[in-house]
RNA sequence: GCCCCCGUGGUGGAAUUGGCAGACACGUACGCUUCAGGUGCGUAUGGCCUCACGGCUGUACAGGUUCAAGUCCUGUCGGGGGCACCA
C-alpha cells in the first residue's frame, strides 16, 4: 500500500474529535495543567498560510507537551468584531454578522484540517452576546474604578473608515487599517487610563520570559524619561503685574538651565491663552490657529521650523534673565508641558530654530572643561560634560547639576524632579457598527441631565440591534444612532428619556481577555471563575505575531493589571512567556497579498501534499522566530521522508529481533528530539527524525522500537503516526496517548570517540580512540600519526587536550 | 537622529555555547531504475590547486584576544525592526 495522506487524514481528524481525546478536563490527577496559547484567529475569511505556521508548532508543542504527562489545554477561537468584517460587508452586499458567521464556519474546517489539537468545546467567539456582555462587564467594573472615563482629547481620526483610531493603531501617520492619512480631531471620547499603569508596565516586564525585541518595544512604546518640571514666571503682559502667570516646562537637562534664551510653547497652550483673553498681536493668533488646523504628519514632516514671538517674556528661575516667550509647532502639546526651555547650544531643535529666526545661543556645557574655550558650534552639543557660565553649579558634571540644580529649584517652589510618559490614554471608542456596544446612557437635558449613567449589571449583555443600514456616517456619530428603537432607554437616575451610548469599543478590548474565558466558556455568571483561572493562568506559553508588540500584548497586560487591581485576577501579568513567529513571504519574497499574486493558499497544498507534510515543512524551515520566503520545492523532500518512513514501518515483522546497533540509535534520538522540541528548536527535531530514519533504515527492528519511531514522529505528523500505528502495529488505542519515550542514560555513552589531531590549531588528523584516554595515550597516538609528524619541524612547545575531543600540539 | 537585532554554500538552515564549519534538507549534475510524467533509487556538490594522496583558502569586511574564533572584543560596510521635532 503506498502512502496516501488525503485518504487517512480526515479519518483520524474525525476519530479524534469523537473521542475528544483533546478535551482538557480541568482538573486531572497528577498532571500539571498547561494552556497552550496561540493568538486566535480574526474572521477574515480564510486561514492563510500563516495561521499554519503558527498552528502548527503550536500544536507540535502541544502534542509533545501531553505525551510528556501534562494536562495540556489547546484552545482557539475567533476575534470576529471589527472593522474589516464591516468593509468587507459593505463591499459584498452583506451585513457583518452574516458575512462573519460563514467565515467562523470556513474557517473552522480549515482549523480542523490542520490535525491540531484545538479544544473546540471551549472555543469562543468575541462577536457573541455570551462573549460580550462580559466585555461590557469588565467596561463597567474599570468605568467604576475610574479607569474608564469619557473627555475631550485630540483624536486620531481616520476619514475613509470614518471612526477614531488609538495611536498605537497609526503607523507613520497613516491608518493602520487603509492606510489613509490620519487626521487630528478634537473629540470626546472613551478611554481607559492606561497610563495609570506606566511604570508597572515598564518595571514588571523585566521578569518575563519574552523575546527582548519585544520588551524594549514596549518600554519605548511607553517611553518613560525621567527630568525636571520647571517653573518660568511670566513678564510684560499688558495689565498683569509680575509673577501672576506662570509657564512650566519638561526638560531632561537641567543641567542646561544657564543656558536658556527663551522659553518656546506649543500652539496648544497657546491656544489656552488667547482663550483666557490674553492679548495677543493677530500675527500670534493666526499663527496658533493654523498651526492647530496642520495634520499631525504635516507638523511632523515640516523641513523648517516655523514660529513666532508672543511678545511677552519669561524669567528664567536660576539667575533671573528676562527672556522671550515664542509660540512654534516644533514643541507638542500633548507631551510634556507642552512648553520647553528653549537652549539652542544643546538642543539640535532649538539649535536649528535659532539660527533661523537669530536667537542668540549661550554655552553652558563645554567639551573642552576645564579649558576655557568652548568650540564654535556647528550644530547642537548635545552630549553630557562639565557645566561653564552656570553660576555656584559652574564646574559639575551634567549629571551631578541635574540633580543638584533641580533640588534647589525644588527648595524655592521653582520646580521639581519629574517623569514624563510617551504613552497616551487608549481611546476605546469607535463610530462604527460591528463592535462591542459601549454599555453607558447618557442623560441630557431637557430631561433630567444627569449625564453618563452606567447600564446596570444585570440589564447586560446590551445586544447589538440589528440595522439595515450599518454604515458609517459622516457626522461623527456611530450608525447605531440610527436605531431608534434601541437608542431610546429611561435615565437609569431620573427616569427621563435617554439615550444610549452609540460608540462601540475597539476590538482590542475584546482580545484582551479572551484567554481568560477559555479556562471557563460557559460561565454565565462570571467572566470566568477565578477557581479555573488559578488553575490555567498566567499562560505560560503564548505564540503570536510581533505585529502585536505594542498593541494587543499591552492591552492585554493593562486589563490584566486592572482586573488585578480589582480584586478579579490573582496574577499582575497574563502571560509569562511569549514566542513571536516569523512571517512567510511568497515565492517572490514579497508580503503575500491577492494584488500581488503571489498568496499561497494551505488549502491547495494540503491537498496536494497532505497535512502532515505542509506542518512538517513549517518545523523544518528553520527557527520560527524568523521570517521565510515562500519555496515551493522545499516540501517536497518531506513527503520524501514521509514515504520513506511509510516503507520503513511497512516492513514490521513480528517475528524479527531488534539488532542492538538499531536500539543504540533510537536510544540517542530519543534524547535529541525530545530536547530539540522542548526548546521549541523544530526545525532540527525534523532533521533528528531524518537522521534517525537514515540511520536505522538498514537495521531491522522489532515492535517496540517502531512504536517508538512513531511516537516520536507523532507530534510532528500526527496523522501519518496514527495510521501506521493502529494499520500497521495492530495497537488498540491513539498513539497520541502513549507517553513520550524515555532513553537509557547508559546505551548514550560510546566506548569510542574520534579524537581529532591539531597541530598549531590545524587539523592534521582524526583518530577512534576508546573514551578517557589519558593525555600522555593520546600524545602517543598524535605523534604516531604520519600526517602529523610532517608537521612536527621542532620541538614541542605546549600541548592543549580536551578529553575524547581534540588534541592540539603547539610547535 | 536615537535604541535594538541580524550578515554562514546556488537556497532554507546546522554547529554540543570557544574545540573537525557547512549536519539535515532543497536545488543542480551524472548515473540507475520503468509504474510515461511531478513524489523512486544511487553518487557528487563552498572555492581554488591536484589523475590521486592531499594541500591551500573559506562564516559581510578590516583588525585584535586565544593553543584554538562562525562564536569573545574594537572599528567599517550591508540588511531588518522599534521609536521619532518626545525636550
Amino acid at each position: 500500500m503506498k502512502y496516501k495522506p488525503q485518504k487517512i487524514e480526515r479519518k483520524w481528524q474525525r476519530y479524534w474529535e469523537t473521542k475528544k481525546i483533546y478535551n482538557a478536563k480541568d482538573n486531572l490527577a497528577g498532571k500539571k495543567n498547561f494552556m497552550m496559547l496561540a493568538e486566535f484567529s480574526y474572521t477574515s475569511g480564510n486561514l492563510h498560510i500563516g495561521h499554519w505556521f503558527t498552528y502548527s508548532i503550536a500544536d507540535i508543542y502541544a502534542r509533545y507537551l501531553r505525551m510528556n504527562g501534562y494536562n495540556v489545554m489547546n484552545p482557539t477561537g475567533f476575534d470576529a468584531f471589527g472593522l474589516p468584517a464591516e468593509n468587507a460587508a459593505i463591499k459584498r452586499g452583506t451585513t457583518p454578522e452574516l458575512w462573519t458567521r460563514k467565515n467562523i464556519s470556513y474557517m473552522s474546517k480549515q482549523l480542523k484540517s490542520i490535525g491540531a489539537t484545538f479544544d473546540w468545546p471551549r472555543v469562543v467567539d468575541t462577536s457573541k452576546p455570551d462573549y460580550y456582555r462580559w466585555t461590557q462587564w469588565i467596561f463597567l467594573k474599570l468605568y467604576e474604578k475610574g479607569l474608564a472615563y469619557r473627555a475631550s482629547t485630540k483624536v486620531n481620526w481616520c476619514p475613509k473608515d470614518q471612526t477614531v483610531l488609538a495611536n498605537e493603531q497609526v503607523v507613520n501617520g497613516l491608518c493602520e487599517r487603509c492606510d489613509t492619512p490620519v487626521i487630528q480631531k478634537d473629540l470626546t471620547q472613551w478611554m481607559f487610563k492606561i497610563t495609570d499603569y506606566s511604570d508597572a508596565l515598564i518595571d514588571d516586564i523585566k521578569d518575563l520570559d519574552w523575546p527582548e525585541t519585544t520588551k524594549l518595544a514596549q518600554v519605548n512604546w511607553i517611553g518613560r524619561s525621567e527630568g525636571a518640571k520647571i517653573k518660568f514666571y511670566l513678564t510684560g503682559i499688558p495689565g498683569q503685574g509680575d509673577k501672576k502667570h506662570f509657564v512650566e516646562v519638561f526638560t531632561t537637562r537641567a543641567d542646561t538651565l544657564f543656558g536658556v534664551t527663551a522659553v518656546v510653547i506649543s500652539p496648544e497652550v497657546a491656544k489656552k491663552w488667547l482663550e483666557v483673553g490674553r492679548q495677543a498681536g493677530d500675527e500670534v493668533k493666526n499663527y496658533t490657529n493654523k498651526s492647530l488646523t496642520k495634520r499631525e504628519l504635516e507638523r511632523q514632516e515640516a523641513k523648517e521650523k516655523t514660529g513666532v514671538d508672543a511678545g511677552i517674556f519669561a524669567i528664567n528661575p536660576a539667575n533671573n534673565e528676562k527672556v522671550p516667550v515664542w509660540v512654534a509647532d516644533y514643541v507638542l502639546g500633548h507631551y510634556g508641558t507642552g512648553a520647553v526651555m528653549f537652549v539652542p547650544a544643546h538642543d539640535q531643535r532649538d539649535f536649528e530654530f535659532a539660527k533661523k529666526f537669530n536667537l542668540p545661543m549661550k554655552m553652558v556645557i563645554c567639551p573642552n572643561y576645564p579649558e576655557p574655550k568652548c568650540p564654535v558650534l556647528d550644530k547642537a552639543f548635545e552630549e553630557d560634560a562639565h557645566l561653564v557660565d552656570s553660576g555656584k553649579f559652574t564646574g559639575l558634571s551634567s549629571a551631578e547639576a541635574r540633580k543638584k540644580i533641580t533640588e534647589e529649584l525644588k527648595s524655592k517652589g521653582l520646580g521639581d524632579f519629574q517623569k514624563t510618559y510617551r504613552l497616551h490614554d487608549w481611546v476605546l471608542s469607535r463610530q462604527r457598527y460591528w463592535g462591542v456596544p459601549i454599555p453607558m446612557i447618557n442623560c441630557r437635558p431637557p430631561a433630567g441631565g444627569c449625564g453618563y449613567q452606567p447600564v446596570a449589571e444585570k440589564e447586560l449583555p446590551v445586544k447589538l440591534p440589528p440595522l439595515k443600514n450599518f454604515k458609517p456616517t459622516n457626522d461623527g456619530r456611530s450608525p447605531l444612532a440610527k436605531a431608534i428603537g434601541w437608542l431610546k432607554v429611561k435615565c437609569p437616575k431620573c427616569g427621563g428619556e435617554a439615550e444610549r451610548e452609540t460608540d462601540t469599543m475597539d476590538t482590542f478590548v475584546d482580545s484582551s481577555w479572551y484567554f481568560m474565558r477559555y479556562t471557563d466558556p460557559k460561565n454565565k455568571k462570571e467572566f470566568a471563575s477565578k477557581k479555573k483561572m488559578n488553575e490555567w493562568l498566567p499562560v505560560p506559553t503564548y505564540i503570536g505575531g510581533r505585529e502585536h508588540n505594542t498593541m494587543h500584548l499591552l492591552y492585554a497586560r493593562f486589563i490584566t493589571k486592572a482586573l488585578n487591581s480589582l480584586g478579579l485576577v490573582d496574577f499582575k501579568e497574563p502571560f509569562t512567556s511569549r514566542h513571536n513567529h516569523g512571517v512567510i513571504m511568497g515565492p517572490d519574497g514579497k508580503k503575500m497579498s491577492k494584488s500581488r499574486g503571489n498568496v499561497v493558499d494551505p488549502d491547495i497544498e494540503v491537498k496536494k501534499y497532505g497535512a502532515d507534510a505542509v506542518r512538517i515543512n513549517f518545523a523544518f524551515m528553520g527557527p520560527f522566530d524568523q521570517d521565510y520566503t515562500w519555496n515551493n520545492s522545499s516540501i517536497n523532500g518531506i513527503v520524501r521522508f514521509l514515504n520513506r518512513v511509510w516503507n520503513y514501518v511497512g516492513r514490521y515483522d513480528e517475528d524479527v529481533k531488534p539488532s542492538p546497533i538499531a536500539v543504540k540509535i533510537l536510544n540517542k534520538y530519543v534524547k535529541e528530539i525530545g530536547k530539540d522540541i522542548k526548546s521549541m528548536n523544530f526545525n532540527t527535531g525534523v532533521s533528528g527524525l531524518m537522521k534517525l530514519l537514515n540511520e536505522l533504515e538498514s537495521h531491522e527492528i522489532s515492535k517496540k522500537e517502531y512504536e517508538t519511531l512513531l511516537k516520536l514522529l507523532a507530534p510532528f505528523a500526527p496523522h501519518i503516526a496514527e495510521e501506521l500505528w493502529f494499520s500497521v502495529l495492530k495497537n488498540k488505542k491513539s498513539v497520541h496517548l502513549e507517553k513520550w519515550p524515555e532513553y537509557d542514560e547508559k546505551l548514550l555513552i560510546e566506548e569510542k570517540v574520534k579524537l581529532v589531531i591539531q597541530v598549531n590549531g590545524r587539523v592534521r588528523d582524526a583518530v577512534e580512540v576508546k573514551r578517557g584516554l589519558s593525555e600522555n595515550e593520546a600524545r602517543k597516538l598524535a605523534l604516531a600519526s604520519e600526517n602529523v609528524k610532517k608537521y612536527i619541524t621542532g620541538e614541542i612547545k605546549k600541548v592543549i587536550y580536551v578529553r575524547d575531543r581534540i588534541i592540539n600540539l603547539v610547535v
